[in-house]
DNA sequence: CCTCACATTGGCACTAAGTGACAACTTGAA
DNA sequence: TTCAAGTTGTCACTTAGTGCCAATGTGAGG
């Protein structure tokens, strides 16, 4: 995470063709050999901090009570005030990277591989949250659209507030995301959820596996 | 593309670790510097393959009459009996790329940039029939999250057909994929679409932008 | 038929990414 | 202390990927 998040600065600076794979260790203290053993490649290590930013809704959202709407559990529990200064200086270095995207088509890999991830382990939330197994199609359908959601919100908005400058509250920010994932996901998850519809749904779901 | 298409076979046989940029020159009948001159990488030779599948879908749905549900768009418009043996090749050898996705993790970031491109030229099928701009946020959430429907419905089905052995129509597949594009949407264009609906919305879609 | 412009390719030397093998150094439990 | 396991560094090595220039193909105009 130290290795990304320098990885990222040298990024940002000087572009990822000219930073190369020493420079990267040399920031860190580390030996070349070191990075490599931590990271496939050059792009890969900024990918902890990319998927920080993901991760961190679907830390959100793990505990994401069943008796609340989406909109209502991101603006009630993520307070603005009490997130850690540390996570918020990482999403301002995740925002620069993703507004680089289309200089950096390099940078893109590591993005998507990033958000594929998070894309991961947020099928467990769904799954949990719609009663359905975590292999079931249905539960990695509906994660899937939600991140890619979250993902284009992502973009759209590195875009606005680093290249053109614009700037945005913490909590417009989530309402816009939450908007945007209601508005992609393909079960009904976002509306609180009650134990009888999920035992009424879970054994005919993900039939088509 | 016939380098994509050497290059698969490679990497289906050798896996993608055991064959080298020089292989793939080979077995393609060009040199080494010829086949970077293409490709940013070893992986990215695949690119064109994987996209294809994905742009063959693209591609079916450019033409799709606005008066036509997705469904019966895609299994009226779409023959089997029409369909290119080359294509039909091409998405043997992708779907099999996607099969080994999860023992591959270096061809992952292929088969998610190849997505990626697919997505961007479907932003434009998206945004005509909603009549939206293409910059506008709604039809890149649109598109994104039908995109991602198509993803993991290739991956599933990758699962299904190749590694535990099952068989599909062309009809099967198309229906179970049109079922999951539709959940993701979140325009309504999977329906037969109006004009007058499009007039009236198109002047205030994509406020985020 | 020539030839000039332009695009595609190959060859070669080179830089940089990434790996294998082994030794040195922690760290924690017995 | 000692042993085992995990992490790091060094060094030699392979492979990915680029810069540069020459060679070849290809089509338009003379």
């Amino acid at each position: 995470m130290e290795i990304a998040r320098k990885a990222a600065i040298l990024f940002w600076e000087k572009g990822v063709a000219r930073t190369r794979g020493e420079d990267i260790a040399a920031a860190s203290g580390l030996s070349k050999r070191t990075v490599w053993r931590h990271f496939r490649s050059k792009e890969a290590c900024v990918e902890p901090l990319l998927s920080a930013t993901c991760y961190r809704l679907v830390t959100w959202l793990e505990d994401w009570p069943p008796s609340l709407a989406l909109e209502n559990h991101l603006t009630q529990a993520v307070r603005p005030d009490l997130q850690p200064a540390q996570d918020r200086s990482d999403d301002i270095a995740a925002v620069r990277l993703v507004s680089i995207l289309p200089q950096e088509p390099a940078l893109r890999t590591a993005w998507l591989m990033a958000c594929a991830a998070a894309e991961k382990d947020f099928v467990t939330v769904v799954a949990r949250r719609a009663g359905l197994r975590e292999e079931a199609f249905e539960a990695r359908l509906c994660a899937a659209a939600m991140m890619a959601a979250v993902r284009v919100a992502n973009e759209t908005f590195a875009e606005s507030s680093v290249v053109r400058g614009e700037s945005y509250s913490l909590q417009g920010v989530l309402s816009r995301l939450g908007a945007a994932m209601r508005s992609a996901a393909t079960l009904p998850i976002c509306d609180p959820v009650f134990d009888d519809w999920r035992r009424a749904t879970s054994d005919t779901g993900g039939e088509l596996q």
